[in-house]
DNA sequence: TCCAGTTACCGAAACGTTTCGGATTGCTTC
DNA sequence: GAAGCAATCCGAAACGTTTCGGTAACTGGA
C-alpha cells in the first residue's frame, strides 16, 4: 500500500501539499499538480478510506434496514429496490448495505438504525413503505440522522423523500373518467396503514368532489395489490349489478389483470360496460401493452426513483437544506383502449 | 459522540486502560472493569469504528459483486442468497455489501474487485457460479485477497470454499436407480460450464461405472434448470421409445416438474415407466411433496450455506489455515413414491 | 526602497483507537 | 532488606488522512 508519506518522500514535497494537489486545491501549481498525479499513477496510490473516514466522521455506507421476512425472496419489489439502490448508489462511490434483521429477531427495530449509526458504521438510510405516522421517522428526525424516504408519511416537520406523485396520479386517473361521464367509479388500492395509499385515496376523492360525485365506500378497496386482490373485490363489487361501478381505478396492472379476469368471467365487455385504468409502475410483469384491451395507466416508473433517492441521501447526509432534498417524480399519461363513456 | 478519552477522563483512568478493559484483556482487575463497563453504559459508548479500522487495517465490510443482468429481479436463487447472505453477515457484525455494477458496463469486472480492495473498502469477497478455471478466482488469489466461493472450480491451489456435496448427491441419486435395476439413465442438469455441473456428472459417471452401464451422450442433457428444460429434454428422450431412459434425474425440482408434465403427455406414469428423482435445494416454488407421485431426492438446502460462508469468509480475512476453509454441506436422501424397478 | 497582494508551499495538530514497552505497587521469599 | 514476581496500570507511538494557520518568494505599484 502506498500512502500519501510514500509519494511525498517520493517527490520531494510535504505530504499537505501532495493531498491538496490530489484533492483539487487551488494553491498547488499546475506543474507541481501533473507531477504528483503522474507520480500517484506509478505508484498506484489509493487513498485509505479508513483515515479518510477518521478525519472526516463519515463511513462512505448507507443502509437499508429490514426484517427478513419469509416470503420476501419472492417479492419482486423488494428486490427490485433492492437492486436499484445498490446499483445507484456504487456509482455514486457510496457503499450500500443491505441490513437483514431474522424474522426470529421481533424486537423493536429502532434500536438497529441507532446501533449503526452510532460509532459511524453507516452515514445514513434509505426507508421504504412510510406509515403515516412513522416511529422509524420520528425517531431518525429527532437524533439528526440522515436519511431519505421513499414515499411520504405526513409532512411535518419537513424531512428528505422522493416520491411519485401520488395524490397527482390517482386525481388523474379519476378525473379522466369523470369527464368520460362515468358517476359510480371504484378504487382498487394497496394496503390501507401506507402512506402512498393515503395520497391516492386523497387524490381519487378530490375528483370525484370535483365533479360533485359521492363516495360509495363499498367502492374502496384496499390490500395487498396482487391480481387475487383486484379478481375478488371486482366479484364482490358486482354482487349487485344495480349499484355496481362503471369504472375501476386500480393501483397496480397486476390488480387489473384480476379486474379483466374478473369482469371476463361475469361476461362484461371492456370498455365498452366497465372502464379499467391503473397505474403502471413498469415493474411488474403485467405489462399495459398485452392486456387485451390495451390498458390506460399513468405511468412512473419505479426504477426512476433510485438515482434521485442516492442523490437525496447524499444531500441529506452533506446537510444539505431541505428544500432541496424533497422531490416529486412526474408521471406520464397514456391513454389505450380500456376507457370509454359509460354505458347508456 | 462519547470516546475513550471522554471515559478515561470520567474514571481517572488512562485511554490505554479503559480500552483494554472494554476489549477484555486479562491485565485490568475485575472492580476497574466493571466500572469501565457502567460508565460506557451510561456515557453510551459506542467505539468508533473508522479509528478501530484504520489501525486495524480492516474495513469490516465484504462485498458480493455482480453484474445487474435484465433477468435479476426475477432470479430468486440470486435474490435468495444476497438475503441469505445479508442476514448471516448482519448477525456477525459484519457489514455485507450488494455492488451491482450498470448492465450497460460491459468492461472487465476484475477492476471492480480491485478497486474496492485496494485502499481498504473491503476486506473479501463472496463469489458465486464459479467457472471451472475461473478468472476472477486466479486473480483475487494471485493478489492475496480474502474470499469465499459458494461452490467449487478447480481446486489446484486450494482456496475457501463452501459447496453441496454435487458430486455426492449426483452419485447417490444414479446409484440409488442402478440398484433398482434401471440400464438406461438420464441426467437433466444446469449450464454446463459451471462448476457444480461437472461435478455432478462425475458422480453422475461413477454410478453408472460401476454398475457397469454404458453412458448414453443423448441422456445427457444441460441447461438452465427451468420446467421448460424438463419438458422439452424428456420429449425429445423419448422420441425414440426403443431407447428411451427408463429413469432420469433431475438438477433440481423445478426440472423435474417439467418431467412429470412430458410424461404425463407421453401416457407414462411415474414410477411404473419411469422414475423420476431430483435434487431438492429447498428453494424453488416446487416443493417435492406436492409432486403426484412425490418425489424421491437428495436434499440440501441452499439456506444452510448462507452461515458457513459468513464464517469462512470471516475466517479467510483472518488469515485461518486453509484447511479450516473448506466446508462441504452434507445432504439428505429421502425416498418417496417416484422411484422403482424399471418396468420388465 | 518599501509595502501589499498573490502564489506556492509546509509543519503540526487532529480524528479515536490499538498496542508496545515499560512503570508502579504490593506481596512473597530467601 | 533485597530480590523476584504477579497484578495493574500508563505514556506514547502508530495507523493515513485532512486542514488550520502560517511562511517564503515573487510580483507590481507607489
Amino acid at each position: 500500500m502506498t500512502t500519501l508519506k510514500d509519494l511525498s518522500r517520493h517527490l520531494g514535497l510535504s505530504i499537505t501539499q501532495v493531498s491538496r494537489a490530489l484533492n483539487g486545491y487551488p494553491d498547488v501549481s499546475k506543474k507541481t499538480r501533473d507531477r504528483v498525479m503522474e507520480a500517484a499513477d506509478l505508484l498506484n496510490y489509493t487513498p485509505n478510506i479508513a483515515a479518510r473516514n477518521l478525519v472526516s466522521g463519515r463511513s462512505g455506507v448507507v443502509g437499508f434496514i429490514s426484517r427478513n421476512l419469509p416470503g420476501i425472496a419472492k417479492n419482486t419489489i423488494f428486490f427490485e429496490t433492492v437492486t436499484g439502490l445498490s446499483e445507484a448508489f456504487s456509482a455514486r462511490d457510496v457503499q450500500f448495505v443491505l441490513h437483514l434483521t431474522p424474522e426470529t429477531d421481533t424486537g423493536d427495530i429502532i434500536p438497529v438504525y441507532d446501533r449503526l449509526f452510532r460509532g459511524g458504521t453507516l452515514d445514513g438510510f434509505v426507508l421504504v413503505d412510510p406509515l403515516p405516522e412513522d416511529l422509524r421517522i420520528q425517531h431518525l428526525l429527532t437524533h439528526k440522522v440522515p436519511f431519505v424516504v421513499h414515499g411520504r408519511g405526513e409532512m411535518e416537520p419537513p424531512y428528505p423523500y422522493v416520491d411519485v406523485d401520488n395524490r397527482g396520479l390517482a386525481y388523474r386517473m379519476a378525473s379522466h373518467l369523470t369527464a368520460l361521464g362515468h358517476r359510480r367509479i371504484a378504487l382498487i388500492s394497496g394496503p390501507e396503514p401506507l402512506a402512498f395509499c393515503r395520497f391516492r385515496l386523497a387524490g381519487f376523492r378530490r375528483a370525484l368532489a370535483e365533479a360533485g360525485l359521492e363516495e360509495n365506500p363499498a367502492h374502496i378497496r384496499h390490500g395487498f395489490m396482487t391480481e387475487a386482490l383486484g379478481l375478488t373485490a371486482t366479484i364482490q363489487m358486482f354482487g349487485d349489478p344495480a349499484r355496481a361501478p362503471t369504472a375501476i381505478v386500480c393501483g397496480n396492472t397486476l390488480v387489473s389483470k384480476g379486474v379483466y379476469q374478473a369482469l371476463g368471467s361475469l361476461s362484461l365487455r371492456v370498455p365498452e360496460d366497465v372502464s379499467v385504468i391503473a397505474h403502471d409502475d413498469a415493474i411488474l410483469a403485467a405489462s399495459p401493452e398485452s392486456f387485451a384491451p390495451a390498458l390506460t395507466v399513468t405511468r412512473s416508473p419505479l426504477a426512476d426513483s433510485w438515482a434521485p433517492l442516492a442523490d437525496t441521501l447524499i444531500g441529506a447526509i452533506n446537510r444539505k437544506p431541505i428544500g432541496t432534498l424533497q422531490k416529486i417524480i412526474p408521471f406520464d399519461f397514456i391513454e389505450r383502449a380500456s376507457t370509454a363513456p359509460p354505458p347508456a
